[in-house]
DNA sequence: CGTATTTCAGAGCCACTGAAATTC
DNA sequence: CGAATTTCAGTGACTCTGAAATAC
């Protein structure tokens, strides 16, 4: 027998091609969409976006960093955290002044306000991974996010090492 | 001891913050960023977007269609479907003619050409799935899949079951 | 009438490029 | 001089909204 599931509908106009339904980027795109959909609303309640929270992640660890130490530490394009660093220092949660041992730079620093914003942001996003992994026991979840996090370090080291060789 | 390692270099300037390192949310981000670089780099040499292959891959598995309907078999917005036949029929893999039987639609149908040109989009997206998933094991590979696939499940789900509301 | 389909016009976000001005 | 930093201006892809025209 194979009708014994209490799925809701497998209708016709609405189902998904095998070949799409099991492939690997493909369910990567979901999820991460899926999740980025969840992360943007509920910051959005707390009026910040997930990039608000990488940068005060970043500064409440490693302590005040120029703008391009921050942008390698979080990902972010150094063009798009002028924006991210004008919104958090517009909130009060990041103090932005000229590094005088270095005057290219700015020096970004963490306000005690950051501090809080990034305790409110990380209760946030834990619940956001909740809701995200629900169906995944714990195990599952630490599974994934050990697999997730090879092929991340797998790919960042090819991306380091592409200076000579093959270009790709 | 914690000096075992031969990654390459934990910089202080590039190093990832705990909070963001392991969050699955980021991860999900950033493998399934790498997945579309590596597909849409790969499918522009074969002429191609991903959305090619969605659509012929559904024409393919269940036969002429009208695009209300790929829309929803391939989670392609009827919006921005217009714009991929389109480029579908400027390519000669598909056709798209006005349903007789309901003539508000258009049935899209998969060409020779069409066939031959999915085919040679499996064969650049499995080399993808392959270089993508390189870090992995067979099992490994599966499990991740299999993990991913629940949680689409689980999620579409949702979102069919939220009716009352919006409107859709 | 309400609903479904195709289509266009456009908003918003994100990743990314390019270049200018300043300073090392 | 070359290189790094901050900043702005802008492109292209993708997701999604809204509305019009047509037909059920």
């Amino acid at each position: 027998m194979d009708t014994a599931h209490d799925m809701p509908l497998p209708d016709d106009r609405t189902a998904t091609p095998r070949r799409l339904a099991a492939l690997p980027s493909r369910l990567l795109n979901l999820t991460a969409a899926q999740g980025e959909r969840m992360i943007s609303g509920r910051l959005a309640e707390a009026d910040a976006r997930k990039w608000h929270y990488a940068v005060l992640a970043a500064l409440e660890e490693y302590g005040p960093a120029s703008q391009a130490t921050l942008s390698r530490r979080t990902g972010i394009y150094r063009s798009d955290l002028v924006a991210v660093i004008n919104e958090l220092e517009a909130r009060g949660t990041v103090r932005r002044a000229p590094d005088p041992d270095d005057r290219r730079r700015n020096v970004v620093t963490l306000t005690p306000a950051g501090r809080t914003q990034l305790d409110r942001l990380d209760a946030v996003l834990g619940a956001v991974q909740d809701d995200l992994l629900a169906p995944l026991s714990g195990p599952e979840r630490a599974e994934l996010t050990s697999l997730l996090a090879r092929l991340v370090a797998h790919h960042a080291a090819l991306r380091e090492g592409e200076g000579a060789g093959t270009g790709r």
